[in-house]
DNA sequence: TTAATTTTGTTCAATATAGTACAAAAACAT
DNA sequence: ATGTTTTTGTACTATATTGAACAAAATTAA
């Protein structure tokens, strides 16, 4: 049962010293830093603890292996966005918390800021490779989807205004995040990032947008003054 | 009179067969193309039209010369914002000339998009390169400064509430451009992304916003339904 | 006309990088 | 144990790239 999913049989010659998804997430902290052209496959290498030929063996090339991080980063970014939107909080909260959950990952907490994986390596090579605009352009349109289907929730529970839009209000949120990706490594503080993002939220949600933070659960959408 | 501000007396030697000018006006094409790190200075003497050895002489090395074409397109794009939101037009229609202006530029005539030069290249330096981090950030705010000074106007003239934020939602003006500038590169398509600038300026201008282009010229900024 | 000055254009050396060839190593199958 | 298979690690080649050296060219000053 299991030897057809997972294990196919068994593994006949030398067994592979490294893991090829703990070799990706190594290879995407080395692009991380540098962006794409300036990480040298030597780099890759020594990130990767995979010497060059077995590098070549396991991912093909450099903009292979490339692809294959993009892939591996979008897969977490689209479900640490329905993570953060997913149970049933209120929307500026599910909001500020996805927010949140972005800068977690802009700012680690051992290095500098380095901002968004996708944001910040990948819209540089878009310009001339096919292949990464193609990636770059699904993956954010992933992110707007995941943010579109709560907000679309939020208006069919009444927390958004019967006449919103929400695959334009998705578009402003998403303006939000990648202003994130950038900033925060353009060299932001994450308090002044966590104040645009609170600003993004309120005038998403509207002025009744909750302010003490865990006060006012039940707070009222007026639509009067 | 002259002598001393634009032509120090005589130049001696050999004239130079380029005009600075140009000369960064040329690199920074070749930089917005493939970025920082994969334009190579044989690229770079081709745009020009200079050799290497004279791309030494003028501007130091590559790096010199890139920090040379920031500082070009950020005062150019400066200007640009200052000029859309200059003259005394309606603040929608302000902000919409401001988007118009900037998506001119990341939708050349004669060639694919390539989103902002800035975003798209600099985002990626900024992780390891220090100097055009700060350049970077320095950019990002004083364009941040120039649709923040018009909101300013906007508040005092009435064009935006009176309990409405001018840097705030000038950080969420910033990141409609952003967005914009990510997405044209991404592969999106001019029309979206006037679409979501649109929105952008509702959101941000409140619901009284202009919807019939040149129209309504002389719309009424009602407080009411 | 001659000297001085600055830029240009060719050439070269040093390094880095991508990609591959090939032998050694570590496992399984018989 | 012996052979087969797959991966590893070293070494090598070809190319690209940076940065500089140096002679020729174009101009001004005397």
């Amino acid at each position: 049962m299991r030897s057809s999913t997972k294990t196919p049989a068994k593994p006949r010659g030398r067994p592979r010293a490294y893991e090829p998804e703990q070799a990706i997430a190594h290879a995407t902290e080395a692009f991380w830093h540098a962006g794409y052209a300036a990480t040298s496959l030597d780099a890759l290498s020594e990130a990767t603890g995979m010497n060059r030929p077995s590098l070549y063996a396991a991912f093909g090339d450099k903009h292979a292996l490339y692809l294959a991080a993009l892939d591996r980063y979008i897969a977490a970014g689209r479900a640490a966005i329905d993570a953060a939107l997913g149970d049933d909080v209120p929307l500026p909260r599910a909001l500020k918390r996805m927010y949140d959950s972005a800068l977690a990952m802009y700012y680690p907490p051992d290095d500098d800021a380095r901002g968004c994986f996708l944001i910040g390596t990948a819209v540089t090579e878009a310009k001339d490779d096919v292949e990464v605009r193609e990636k770059l352009g699904a993956g954010l349109r992933l992110f707007d989807h995941g943010i579109e289907a709560r907000l679309q929730r939020a208006k069919a529970l009444g927390e958004l205004d019967a006449d919103a839009d929400p695959a334009a209000l998705a578009g402003i949120a998403s303006a939000i995040l990648h202003t994130l990706a950038l900033r925060s490594r353009a060299g932001d503080s994450r308090a002044a990032l966590r104040a645009t993002a609170a600003a993004g939220v309120q005038l998403i949600c509207g002025k009744a947008a909750e302010k003490g933070g865990a006060a006012n659960r039940t707070r009222k959408r007026s639509g009067g003054s």
